[in-house]
DNA sequence: AGTGTACCGTAACGTACGGTACGGCTAGGC
DNA sequence: GCCTAGCCGTACCGTACGTTACGGTACACT
């Protein structure tokens, strides 16, 4: 993953400023923002039904316009990629005094959004094209799902992470791979699952839940020493799930 | 997911029975399996190159055996992730005394199993083509997959999980709980991000020394109290990654 | 030898979809 | 009023692939 994250971001604006006429510099225009929640619209549907004609019929645009605007498909599912990334982009960690209290909560905060994110119908629409062009190799779009998904978040969550070592709060070597069990304490096997076709519903009380959860398990592993706790002080939450 | 476990595992051949005149009612022939083979083999190389045509040259068979044999793409899809799995199935928990390094070591050998499964070329290309398959929600091939992946490994791992509960060295509620936090500790972001095409290369060295830290973790997570584990006691595997 | 079966190799068919071309419509500038 | 630009809607083209059909071969059985 040698690409740097801009550059990967701004590959399909550059893309469509290459093809087209789009003469704005920065961004898709707001018809053309119409065009791509189109898109999104009709991934969220079903990846099958994705075709150009059918782009063009629920954007009510021609599909010479789309040709002319994002040059082929692979460009339109790119700029729509980077549309849905910019449109989800959170805050990450903005310079707040850490506490024990606060910096779980903002593990929690942060576990929730990322558990929301995965268990959309739209990121496992996207992850689903993405991971099939994947195969195909020949397409970038793996690398850009992954640079705005997977690798933002850990560049968003490990300035936190790093505050909270430097506030004797977690004890750890490593930051990426600190991040590495976070993330896999939150995710678990929901993201495969999902990606699957497994009927798994994620309500707002169990991404609260997980989040807790997982928070209080990366705690366990990473605190620091200067407060020991014994395994079994803190209750574990072991609470059979649904 | 309602359907069984079983079930799943056999439909591939159960619909080869009815589309077809293998009278045999276990498993593909030889020469199926032949077939079968050609077809990981061709799906290791690029989920776009997998064309019944090329199927059939790779195989040194005709279009119409494939039809005959298994149907449509579908049936031949099917059949091949059963074929797969049933070459993948590994021993579990089979009652020998558990103690504290035993347990250990049957954990660290599952994880670093898992690991190679997650990582090898054959397993990424069936997970790529189910969740293609699984957008398309025409077809159950995302199901048998789970079925025979995440969840049969699940399965096989909880008769050692409640051994080791019942032999005071594990501490948890729910079993199905403590293996996904296993879970999510042994892969953390390591399918979704071979899924969507990372250059990421496990060796040996890499999956054993994973296998070791998510055992660690698990272990920190849910060792029982009677020899409690101040944080910090054992070291935690935090060693830079490459 | 004759017949039937299973199979290979290949040609052919139908369709779906990415991509292009073209006619018509609207809006803004002169 | 007229011209140009941009865009819509749609018909069209080429291709790739799933699926079917057919001719030819090897072999078992009688």
């Amino acid at each position: 993953m040698a690409a740097g994250l801009d550059e990967l971001v701004q590959r399909s604006v550059t893309e469509e400023r290459e093809a087209g006429t789009a003469g704005a510099v920065s961004g898709p225009s707001p018809r053309q923002e119409q065009v791509l929640d189109a898109v999104l619209e009709l991934l969220a549907e079903g990846t099958d039904v994705l075709t150009m004609s059918a782009v063009a019929r629920r954007a009510s645009c021609s599909k010479e316009t789309l040709y002319k605007w994002f040059g082929d498909r692979d460009g339109l599912l790119n700029a729509t990629v980077c549309w849905q990334a910019s449109k989800v982009r959170a805050g990450g960690y903005d310079g707040d005094r850490l506490n024990t209290s606060s910096l779980r909560a903002s593990l929690e905060a942060f576990a929730a959004n990322w558990l929301r994110v995965i268990s959309s119908r739209t990121s496992i629409a996207l992850n689903r094209v993405a991971i099939s062009h994947a195969a195909s190799g020949k397409s970038n779009l793996g690398e850009i799902v992954l640079c705005n998904g997977r690798f933002a978040i850990g560049e968003r969550l490990k300035p936190l992470l790093e505050a909270a070592r430097d506030a004797r709060l977690l004890t750890f070597d490593d930051t990426e791979t600190a991040f590495r069990t976070f993330f896999g304490l939150i995710g678990r096997d929901v993201q495969i699952r999902l990606l699957l076709g497994d009927r798994l519903r994620l309500s707002k009380a169990d991404i609260a839940r997980d989040a807790a959860r997982a928070t209080q398990q990366f705690l366990m592993l990473h605190r620091a020493a200067k407060a020991p706790a014994a395994p079994g002080r803190t209750k574990l939450n072991h609470r059979k799930e649904t």
